[in-house]
DNA sequence: CCGGATCCGTTTCGATACTG
DNA sequence: CAGTATCGAAACGGATCCGG
């Protein structure tokens, strides 16, 4: 059996966040979607860092559900699916920059593009509102 | 068997530090340490929805290896373990608060108390700032 | 082909009871 | 008080199969 949709008793907004992100794969799926830009399921497969095809599966139905990503037949081609992030997934831009900064100052084996790690560090909110802006123009 | 430190093989950042944080009980842990300064095993133990003690004693261990916390007798009273957040963990408060900021707005069973919340809103760096403070004077 | 679903062994979680 | 021990439940993950 896989992840569930949880209901925790808590009303602390990082424990109710936490049962959305709190596990190894979700936030990794949003970062492909959101910041790698990825949007098809064999996109996703190939970049998770080797996530299983069911838990993928999963995660996908779970965001959809949570109202993260929305789903449709891509109008070219219509076989492929195209999961995009809905505004409330790109909110969630402000919580994976503080990890990335986190991860580059405390963890030695992390690593970033030089021009990336520098805007991350000098112009934090123009990174965010730049990659919000990929996204709402449908680019 | 519980949780055991990861060996992930990607380089990026979140993806590493989710392998620490990545799960549901790490940050909740360290939100109790931190913002609630909750110190003692058992402090812990009841403020954090309900954390088994098994999850909880694998979580310390995990944290305190990380680097993340540190243990120590309470000079007062010998039998008591106190837990103290490191500036590692201390950074992870951006975080946190980004996470709380995404509860607050996306999810409208998450509360917070009215002065916490218009002070995340209006002066986050600040209230970073003082919460890291106490900590560092030890109060 | 593409996006999954199913099967199934392994790992981790988590409630309760117990211990130094 | 600060943890272990135990054990059933849930989540993970690799392989494979399936429907459009």
């Amino acid at each position: 059996m896989t992840k569930k949709l949880p209901s925790r008793r808590s009303d602390c907004p990082i424990a109710r966040a936490l049962d959305f992100v709190g596990d190894k794969w979700t936030l990794l799926v949003l970062r492909d979607i959101i910041m790698a830009r990825r949007r098809y399921f064999q996109e996703l497969l190939a970049g998770n860092e080797g996530i299983a095809s069911n838990i993928l599966a999963n995660r996908l139905k779970l965001l959809e559900a949570a109202r993260m990503i929305t789903r449709r037949r891509d109008p070219a081609q219509a076989r492929r699916v195209i999961y995009e992030p809905t505004e409330k997934a790109l909110d969630l831009l402000p919580v994976m920059i503080e990890l990335i900064r986190w991860g580059l100052k405390h963890d030695p084996n992390a690593t970033a593009p030089a021009h990336f790690a520098r805007r991350l560090a000098e112009d934090r909110d123009g990174f965010i509102a730049d990659m919000r802006a990929l996204h709402q123009r449908g680019i």
